[in-house]
DNA sequence: AGGCTTGCTGCAATCGTTTTCCGCCCCGGA
DNA sequence: TCCGGGGCGGAAAACGATTGCAGCAAGCCT
């Protein structure tokens, strides 16, 4: 901000060229220089608090030691964990992260993706792909390093990691079948997310697989993973002649959006209508009742993009893998026996 | 990441120099070229989506269009509503917000905050000051700009937003004193914090301004504002003798450890024992029962910061001005007449 | 004793911009 | 016709680091 010393202050202070500082003070190079020097340059650099200066040295070797990492809304609980799995692994291997939010909004999304870009980030993990988003795949086609949380890409090779969607929502049907319950409804996620889309796919196999028959209009779809929209959903669920007694939502954050409108409607949870979430987001084994939930691993999916992404700055050139890591029902009190 | 159109190309495309085109692109000196010759090329660029190197740039203006924010945990719901503040009004001037979690440990706060000089951060926000502490002082003393969120630093003119603590406390505890309570106890937050001590004060003045005798015994602290040590003080005080009536937390979280404890004793809320708590943070009005508290505008307090951040880049010797907040009691369902 | 390696250090170019200082061209006024 | 000046655009020097290359001394070998 003010005057932040330079290597060549430091340079001037051990008596040495700016090149022997550079150096002494580079692990990587520091074998190259003779250890009673390096301990001179050392120790000037430590009484003037030297920090060498990010953007000259990214400049020069263009690696910023930089990521950014895409997200609809740092507000929505489910991201600090994803956000803090990446934060922890990249600051440990000397990397910054910078956060963007996309308020799930296209052009904002194009934009935010071109600064972090005109930032020289190393590389960019994305949470809020869509099936079919262009701009990712295009990039990646160009050698932008990316990685996948979350959500991926129909037909890219964009490395992902993912939480298991099918195997999530299976277990959550099987659960409500094994209550009892054959009027089970989904509140199904945006279809132009994977993870919308393997959901609903996932409900309409577990009913299938267990012979219950599926009823078209016990299927209900949003716009967006949200609280209003999921009160939406379930209101005109709810309106539509046929009421089930329980539901699957597509997330927790739908899964909200029910309860509000249970209340509404004076319907008690679970005694008149079973609900299960999905992600297990904080705080909601609080609620009432506690919810019971598809746990899904987010800090672990958070660190494992970032590993995976680190993997690939080291070697440019290593397969692409995507990693799906398993998710656990959680039960609690939202679910029971149909009345 | 692979190849960035550089400013020469754009220059080349364009048939002009390459300091035209530095020229040509920036608003502020774009007076200087004919417009023609701007078209021109403003048109290559755009073909060639040129962006410009960022570092480059910050390498040699000596500004790097970005701001340090140092948080305690952003898995903590407090903070997001903050940050989410402090990087729309910051996104908006063109800056970007670079994250770090400190996870409340000194020696990592200042290695987080070395970090972010060495990146040449333009500023920084921070939120996890302690009442004293020099790293921050002494970097402010040497110019560095510092805005506070949140919490102060005792005997400091460094620029400060935060929520009206004494006022927040002082309606909780008149409400509860209205309620018909005088056994009213307070679980108190770190006491190195400014926010900790303030709350606990306004405690003490409020029950001395409605002539309610104070006793030592009704006082907890904690040695953080998390649920663990909430639910251990929490313990203590109900294990001590005199049994409140109600308990004012130093904030949410403290609150939710309360919570904790009365479920395993079996008292409940608030027919059994009232509970206020601090912040109104995410989440907090769906919990069982659905928590009195003070809320604070966290997003405003956010960009607030941002602002005054914003102003005093723009003009280094502006006089130092703190902000403060109003709080306002929202009552739920925590509170009730004592039994 | 001369040549060669080895070990250390310095020189200078470079990364992609911005910015200061000039120079050129053209036009109008005298 | 000449001069002055405005309007544009170019040359070059930074910013602070890294790095290939060269230099130089000392030590070893033959």
């Amino acid at each position: 901000m003010t005057n932040s010393p330079t290597l060549k202050e430091v340079a001037q202070r051990a008596g040495v060229h700016v090149t022997t500082a550079s150096r002494a003070l580079n692990p990587a190079t520091s074998s190259l220089v003779n250890p009673a020097t390096m301990r001179r340059v050392q120790a000037a650099a430590r009484e003037l608090r030297y920090q060498p200066n990010a953007m000259a040295r990214g400049l020069k070797t263009a690696r910023s030691m930089s990521v950014g990492v895409l997200i609809p809304d740092l507000t929505n609980p489910l991201f600090p964990p994803i956000v803090r799995g990446i934060e922890d692994v990249l600051a440990s291997a000397g990397y910054t992260t910078l956060i963007a939010n996309t308020d799930n909004d296209g052009e904002r999304q194009t934009t935010l993706f071109d600064t972090l870009r005109a930032r020289q980030v190393d590389g960019i993990i994305v949470a809020t792909a869509h099936r079919e988003d262009r701009i990712f795949t295009d990039a990646y086609a160009e050698g932008t390093k990316l990685v996948l949380v979350n959500r991926r890409i129909d037909q890219s090779d964009i490395p992902a990691v993912t939480g298991d969607d099918h195997d999530g929502i299976a277990m959550a049907v099987r659960h409500l079948i094994d209550l009892g319950h054959t009027k089970i409804a989904h509140i199904a996620g945006p279809q132009n997310t994977t993870t919308g889309r393997a959901r609903l796919r996932a409900y309409r196999q577990s009913l299938e697989d267990a012979g219950v028959p599926a009823e078209p209009s016990l299927v209900m779809m949003t716009n967006g993973f949200t609280e209003v929209e999921g009160a939406r959903a379930t209101r005109t669920l709810l309106d539509a002649g046929r009421r089930p007694t329980a539901i699957v939502a597509a997330n927790d954050m739908i899964a909200l959006g029910c309860l509000d409108v249970f209340s509404e409607r004076r319907l008690s949870c679970p005694q008149d209508i079973s609900l299960v979430g999905f992600n297990d987001m904080p705080f909601i084994d609080r609620l009432t009742p506690p919810l019971s939930t598809v746990r899904v691993p987010h800090y672990q999916i958070g660190a494992e993009a970032a590993r995976m992404l680190l993997d690939r700055l080291g070697n440019p050139d290593l397969p692409a893998k995507s990693i799906t890591l398993p998710a656990t029902l959680v039960l609690r009190e939202s679910t029971a026996p149909p009345s």
